[in-house]
RNA sequence: GGAUCCUUAGCUCAGUUGGCUAGAGCGUUUCUUUGACGUAGAAAAGGUCAGAGGUUCGAGUCCUCUAGGAUCCACCA
């Protein structure tokens, strides 16, 4: 097996993951048997983690690439740490949107929902997903994700149900569960209702309208039924109607007409201020704040509702605000949430007056019913400016509530629905988050989370959908009630809790129930998820639970983390999970949220086609912190795979000196000879050569099992001595880094590991250590250190890093179920000298540098005097230099001194070249000045010598010591060269 | 109306309890066929840390205010 020139992750991906799958690597109870015991004599801690399930039949959008890249990484490190780690994979059937994308399919085809049963649609759709299912789950081994794919579940498995069903149970005896008629937010367009949580509010611009209602002394014409009777216009009219209300000018410019004056009400009238005017027909009162002097004489009194025959009465209630318009509202107890809230406390009747389809009922009379809310709102405008009822409008921006997946507008509506009274699930939940048992990152969002459960409302869980988990409960056959279709408001006692909802009747001691016809909601479902894939019961518990971390966006904290932990110290006393993580927004490059109607949608698949898994993966890490919505951009991912290849062709160069004394090595570099040429070279020479360099794959398509069969004689590489400085700083480094990458991925720190892993890899590994070992060529160091670097890296690069691990000659099974490196020994004061070897490099090079032209093309020589860390390393300082000899000065040292380092060093030039120099150094002396200046400037602060800590005051003493002795030196260059 | 978060290099972002000269990637400039890598190597330019005040020996970091931006919650008719 040997390395191409550069890293293609098109040809081992694939290959590496089912290499991986196949030989069950990601179970938990399998992985890190090499191992097993060294560690841990009571067996692995367990570490647990779930997916957040992606819609079955879905594709995957950029933020389960976030996702994955994020559980993923911590999964994998886990598991090098020694645990036993279950990455928990599921399938989300997704009640809603699937069942929106269904209903769409079905109706494209000519056909309704109306026109089939619920167990039929139910079917259907089952059919539907499985037909679609499968992508996620290809899309979700792309990106890597080494879940445990014989667990996966599915949010309508038996399993998930029969659990959603006990809670359900239990909460019924325990009496949390209600059937209420209640307003809902209810979508006209999908027939559904829906939780709180489900409504986008958007604020708006629309019109606060001034009615006018006249004011009787008795409810004598009280009574309903009559209704205004004048013919409604014709459909050309009140398209006019529309367009008048439409424009903007059109409702700021009523008046009370000079026609309609004379019809104006000679009796006192209130005037009310309503955004929806249409839903007066629904009207039950006109309330005014009781400490509204204004009103005070009025209460009590009563109204002609306009347009209609009815009055009704003038109400004390706080829910009118003074302040607000005219301080005197309407009062629409069937249409509105506050005033069903005032209708309650009145007991006011709820008069629905727009049905489920969003159109006008008969209760609004016969000139509006059928019309849908917005032409009945121009008629009813019309109707009222024509008698001289509409005294005014004005423009305002108001909060309007929309269907979060159609956007149509969500019209409040009476329904009759099962409800979870939350109150004491909140307290319950409040307590364990008040008690710290769920650590929060961000920290920030505990607050807001224990905030919105103290403040939540009843929940309402069912869903007039056939797609999802059927409500098992069934409702007593009452012979009695038959006729007063008023009378369908249902007693607790009526109901049963029963799980055969396969049938739509059942009889139970001898008396006949039916099955209700809802579904839950989702999130219901969703909420015990910790529980269902733990295998938690009752009897047992799991291990596994609470989960140690639920990661997942920070957009569904209320919707999912909230009823997780709810639901979970509900039935299971405790808490779901330890940790909580919390991914913001992948934004586009330019920080602006994505979006279909943008355009600026991301697929990750594309990039992981194009760069590979392990560069989406870094790119999209980087840079990334907890609840911090970031851009992302392809630039990324382009680093990422550039960091990829850095470490494939580290590899491929520590290979080649392991293989040095066989035929390999010599191929390698036939090869990269080849490689170099082709930059320069025309394109069908070029694409030649790079077949040529494809048939060096690691895997042939035709040899697919050389991973799983992989069993190389295991060389004992675990003996090593360091030969150099650079090889204990490397030793040093690397401990570092194994230390630091841990302590970061404990704190959920991906950014700064990454950062890490990044600079490890690049700047101290490949440009520092590799290049002292192209003297030193110290093989059993080198072995070892990049198995630790493989090991550190596979984390956030499973791909490469493996792909890696099964090229190398020395190595052994997979990488996978290494274990996390112990400290490699190595000379501290020597690893510390290494660093003072590189600013002496580093000064070489930029003096040399800032040379330009005059030492372009002329052998530079490097002298040094009395200094054994020089002497000693004389021709690794010579090899990182880049400069052509190296010798002792004999005592008489000339040239340029590298006196920044204050090592005896010189760079051995002519006397034109020195002069040359004159200005860099006169610029040098200039800037350490001005940085012993600074220093000395905090040292005559008594105060600072007072209370700052000593070991601070010393470091300042020492670096004016330090200061005071280079800008001797420099001077003293400086005369030399005068 | 309430709440949370953000403002650091041209761009995108790091910067744990305050502590040497504020970092990274990408981009920019110059140089370089070096035993792997040009998807590379070397060197460099680029910052009043949004503004003002305060606490402190010391503030990007803590406090207050201001300005700008984002998000969430909320029934404002």
């Amino acid at each position: 097996m040997k390395f191409t020139s550069s890293y293609e992750p098109q040809n081992f991906e694939s290959d590496i993951y089912a290499a991986w799958e196949s030989e069950g690597l990601f179970n938990p109870s399998e992985v890190n048997n090499q191992s097993a015991g060294a560690k841990t004599p009571n067996g692995r801690p367990y570490y647990s983690i779930v997916m957040p399930p992606p819609n079955a039949n879905g594709n995957l959008h950029i933020g389960h690439g976030l996702t994955i890249a994020l559980e993923d990484t911590l999964t994998r490190f886990y598991r090098l740490q020694g645990k036993s780690a279950w990455y928990i994979p599921g399938a989300d059937h997704a009640g809603f949107e699937t069942w929106v994308v269904y209903e769409r399919a079905l109706e494209a085809q000519g056909h309704s929902r109306f026109e089939y049963s619920r167990d039929e649609l139910y079917a259907q759709v089952w059919d539907f997903v499985q037909e679609q299912r499968g992508n996620m789950e290809l899309q979700v081994r792309a990106l890597g994700a080494s879940c445990a794919w014989d667990d996966l579940t599915f949010t309508l498995d038996e399993n998930v149900v029969s659990r959603v069903y006990k809670t359900f149970e239990k909460m019924w005896n325990d009496g949390f569960i209600y059937r209420g008629e209640k307003l809902v937010n209810y979508c006209p367009k999908h027939q559904t209702a829906f939780a709180d949580i489900e409504v986008e509010h958007k604020d708006e611009p629309g019109f606060l309208w001034d009615i006018a209602y006249e004011v009787v002394e008795n409810s004598a014409i009280s009574g309903g039924g009559e209704e205004c009777t004048s013919p409604r216009p014709s459909a050309g009219q009140r398209a006019e109607e529309e367009e008048a209300l439409a424009r903007n000018d059109g409702p700021r410019e009523l008046r009370v007409s000079e026609s309609t004056s004379d019809r104006k009400p000679r009796n006192r009238t209130i005037i009310i201020s309503t955004t929806r005017p249409e839903t007066l027909f629904g009207d039950q009162a006109v309330a005014v704040n009781p400490f509204d002097a204004r009103y005070k004489d009025l209460i009590g009194k009563f109204v002609k509702l306009p347009l209609t025959n009815r009055t009704i009465p003038i109400i004390a209630d706080e829910h009118a605000d003074p302040e607000y318009g005219t301080g005197a509202v309407k009062i629409t107890p069937a249409h509105d949430f506050d005033d069903f809230e005032v209708g309650k406390r009145h007991n006011l009747e709820n008069l629905q007056v727009i049905g489920d389809d969003g159109r006008m009922l008969p209760a609004a009379g016969k000139r509006y019913a059928g019309l849908s809310t917005e032409e009945c709102r121009a008629l009813v405008i019309k109707d009222l400016r024509d008698q001289g009822l509409l005294l005014g409008s004005h423009e305002i921006s108001h909060a309007v509530a929309h269907c979060y997946k159609c956007g149509t507008v969500i019209e409040p509506t009476l329904k009759e629905q099962w409800f979870i009274d939350t109150e004491k699930l909140a307290k319950l939940a409040i307590q364990h988050l008040d008690h710290n048992e769920i650590k929060f990152y961000p920290k920030s969002k505990q607050k807001v989370l224990t905030n919105y459960l103290a403040g939540l409302k009843d929940w309402n869980i069912s869903r007039q959908i056939p797609w999802g988990i059927p409500i098992p409960m069934f409702k007593k056959v009452r012979t009695e009630s038959a006729g007063t279709g008023k009378d369908n408001f249902s007693d607790a006692a009526d109901w049963i809790f029963d799980t055969r909802v396969n049938l739509k009747e059942i009889e139970v001691g001898g008396v006949k129930y039916v099955r209700d016809e809802d579904t839950f909601d989702t999130w219901f479902s969703s909420a015990h998820w910790p529980i269902v894939c733990t295998d938690w019961t009752e009897a047992h518990g799991s291990p596994y639970y609470p989960l140690n971390v639920m990661e997942t966006g920070a957009d569904i904290l209320f919707a999912w983390i909230a009823r997780m932990i709810m639901i979970g110290v509900y039935v299971t006393g405790e808490v779901p999970f330890k940790e909580v993580y919390l991914h913001g927004l992948v934004l586009d490059a330019h920080g602006k949220k994505m979006s279909k109607s943008k355009g600026n949608v991301i697929n990750p698949m594309d990039l992981v086609a194009k760069y590979g898994s392990d560069a989406f993966r870094l790119g999209i890490l980087r840079g990334r912190s907890a609840g911090m919505s970031q851009a992302f951009s392809e630039e990324s991912v382009i680093a990422g795979r550039n960091l990829c290849n850095k470490l494939w062709n580290i590899s491929r160069f520590i290979d080649g000196l392991v293989n040095e004394s066989t035929e390999s090595f010599e191929a390698t570099k036939e090869n990269s000879r080849i490689s170099r040429g082709e930059h320069g070279r025309a394109q069908n020479v070029a694409g030649a050569t790079r077949t040529a360099l494809r048939s060096n794959r690691l895997v042939d398509e035709g040899n697919q099992t050389e991973f799983s069969l992989a069993k190389k004689t295991s060389g004992d590489s675990l003996h090593y001595d360091t030969l150099s400085m650079s090889e204990d700083w490397i030793c040093r480094e690397l401990n570092s880094l194994a230390k630091s990458v841990a302590k970061d991925l404990k704190s959920y720190r991906f950014a700064e590991a990454v950062e890490e892993l990044y600079s490890t890899i690049w700047d101290k590994y490949a440009d520092w250590f590799l290049e002292s070992e192209k003297i030193f060529k110290n093989l059993p160091l080198l072995k070892r250190t990049l198995e630790n670097l493989l090991i550190i890296a596979h984390p956030f690069m499973p791909f490469v890093t493996e792909t890696i691990w099964q090229a190398l000659s020395w190595t052994d099974g997979f990488l996978i179920n290494q274990s996390w490196p112990t400290p490699l020994n190595f000379d501290p004061i020597s690893a510390e000298n290494f660093t003072r070897l590189q600013e002496t490099v580093l000064e070489a090079r930029r003096v040399l540098a800032g040379l330009k032209d005059a030492v372009k093309g002329v052998d530079i020589g490097l002298l040094y005097g009395d200094d054994g860390l020089i002497e000693e390393n004389a021709e690794l300082l010579r090899a990182l230099t880049h400069t052509d000899k190296i010798g002792p000065t004999k005592g008489s040292p000339r040239g340029i001194r590298l006196a920044l380092s204050g090592r005896e060093v010189y760079l051995d030039v002519s006397d034109d070249i020195l002069k040359v120099y004159k200005d860099a150094l006169t610029e040098r002396i200039l800037s350490v000045g001005r940085e012993l200046d600074a220093l000395e400037k905090r040292l005559e602060n008594p105060n600072y010598v007072a209370k700052a800590p000593a070991h601070l005051v010393e470091e300042t003493r020492q670096g004016i010591a330090d200061k005071t002795a280079l800008i001797s030196r420099l001077k003293q260059e400086l005369t030399v060269i005068e």
